[in-house]
DNA sequence: TTGTATGCGTTATCAC
DNA sequence: GTGATAACGCATACAA
């Protein structure tokens, strides 16, 4: 392996080309500077020579813009973090942002070490999915760089987000029109604002039925296969046995349904089971997973936008993108007793 | 929303402490230099009173370090990148790295164009996993910024990787030693090299069992469960029918258990099926899936590990790490004729 | 124990 | 058309 070498400066290809350095940059950047053509020819052929790329912290520090923007996540390897950020690295790339990844574990001494860092690195922007957005955090970047929440609203900063009540609503109002009337909820963590807004969905739709569901019925957990693999256990005590299980994240779902086998109680016909997100494995589970769909690649995708935009100084809407129930198989009219 | 404001510097922070930028920098970086208690003590009130703090670009342009390190995945959506992927981040946080995720799609030309913007932005270090890392990207990086490739071997480049040719023929081996004969392989893309040694694995075990696999036993395809689904479809063709299917990743598993499920053939007792990755989903599909587990995150980690050895200017040795078989529910003895 | 001066690699602003 | 020069914000060698 050869030795790591001082890479060529501005300087070394001036010097090549018998110009300053002012002209190099000028034909390098693609500047509207005239540059005599024959000039411009020497320059481009030292460049290559030397195989002389330019130093973008240098052009940072000056134009006091770095082309990075952060992106905080509780963690990767959730499908739904990965696809978001899939979103926003597509846009990024776009525009020639890098992206830089910090995943929080929704710890917030975590979160707040991130961000003092993406502040010293000067990024162009931040946009906070998942895990809580304090006021602490706010106010150590306002004014300091601009920010995207993601998922949840805060107020006085731009958002993209779907509407978490309306779905889960929706969701159990479509089992509500199966016939189903003993519905229960594997909610997620209880930290996650996003798991308590589809609960408080799923309370108003049986509310709207005249159901008033005991409180066994809703059983908070991590929003993990496993997470709903003991949630389901655990709900499937109550008596009457629920007929409906509506999942906080298509996760949680699959860990009912095989819960939900162990049990030796067939889908859909003993009990239908309804997740979030529709990841792309919702249409590969047996049976197929009827589920909510969050569009997180476009909420990405949306987020890098808006972030764009306030990078630009003007202060976008926020923006509340649709959901959508998908029906598979999961889900059916309750058994008849 | 406040203004943009400018950031205080470290002459702000030395007018308001009456004291010089230099006894500002020594305090703020902990320096060896010795300061006095009251002086430091006043940098340090005017520090909390500014806001103040450090911008990581100028010293990053100083010392010629970025504390930054690009990686290269094809994909984050794809779990066992994401898995990968965390792996890195969570060393290189430990560290204080920051990381630039990188989406190449396997294009080649994207691929450089990223390795070109992170050498622009002068990073510390590359990860690649997955794709190609051709003699021309290696050629572009060579000597300016450390590499390490992941899940596959270059020469003269520090990789991380598990045996895929090995792992593939443990899995047939099992499969045989259940009595299978006829065996078809769900391959991934012919452009994969991980696919291809799985390939390989494949065709050795038979071939060690007096097998001789028919060319439609082979069927290359997308490393996604659509991919799997239609391969699977593909190769039941083939009479005798196979009673096996190893799969060339979890996702392409499950798309052949949907595949199954719709021909009325029963897994295990009609045919068996084995993945490879043990992605979280996979102990919870129905049949819970046998996999060949690759330990994605710990590769990860290792692979930051490897460029920080690196980054230390030591040439460290390549990593290969071990794989398991996980015998779940998807596998069983042929059916007897 | 503190301060001054220099340079890291660019680009924008002037002058020529 | 082209070049000299001055920042950008910091850390360090050297001077005091």
């Amino acid at each position: 392996m050869r030795e790591v070498v001082r890479s060529a400066t501005i300087w070394d290809v001036a010097r090549a080309a018998g110009v300053s350095p002012a002209t190099v940059s000028r034909v390098v950047n693609g500047s509207s500077h005239p540059v005599r053509a024959q000039t411009r020819e020497r320059v481009l052929r030292a460049v290559a020579e030397l195989g002389y790329y330019p130093n973008h912290l240098a052009r940072s520090l000056l134009r006091r813009e770095t082309a990075v923007v952060g992106v905080l996540v509780p963690d990767v390897s959730n499908p739904y973090y990965a696809s978001l950020l899939r979103g926003m690295e597509d846009v990024a790339h776009q525009h020639g942002l890098a992206v830089v990844l910090c995943n929080t574990d929704r710890r917030p001494t975590k979160q707040r070490a991130y961000l003092r860092a993406l502040l010293e690195r000067r990024v162009d922007g931040v946009v906070v999915a998942g895990g809580a957005f304090t006021r602490a955090d706010e106010a150590m970047v306002a004014g300091r760089m601009p920010v995207v929440v993601v998922g949840r609203h805060v107020a006085g900063v731009p958002s993209v987000r779907v509407d978490n009540v309306e779905a889960a609503r929706q969701a159990c109002r479509y089992l509500v029109a199966l016939g189903h009337r003993h519905i229960a909820c594997l909610a997620g963590p209880r930290s996650s604002p996003t798991a308590r807004d589809r609960v408080r969905g799923y309370r108003a739709a049986l509310q709207e039925a005249g159901i008033v569901p005991p409180a066994a019925w809703v059983v908070w957990s991590a929003f993990t296969a496993s997470g709903g693999y003991h949630a389901a256990r655990t709900v499937l005590w109550a008596r009457p046995r629920p007929t409906a299980l509506v999942a906080a994240n298509d996760q949680m779902a699959l860990g009912a349904l095989r819960a939900l086998r162990e049990l030796g109680l067939r889908v859909p016909e003993d009990v239908s089971v309804i997740g979030f997100d529709d990841t792309p494995v919702a249409a590969y589970t047996v049976p197929a997973l009827t589920t909510v769909a969050i569009p997180a690649y476009e909420m990405g995708r949306k987020a890098l936008e808006l972030l764009l935009v306030l990078r630009g100084g003007a202060r976008p809407p926020d923006a509340v993108l649709p959901t959508e129930l998908v029906v598979r198989e999961s889900t059916g009219p309750p058994p008849v007793l």
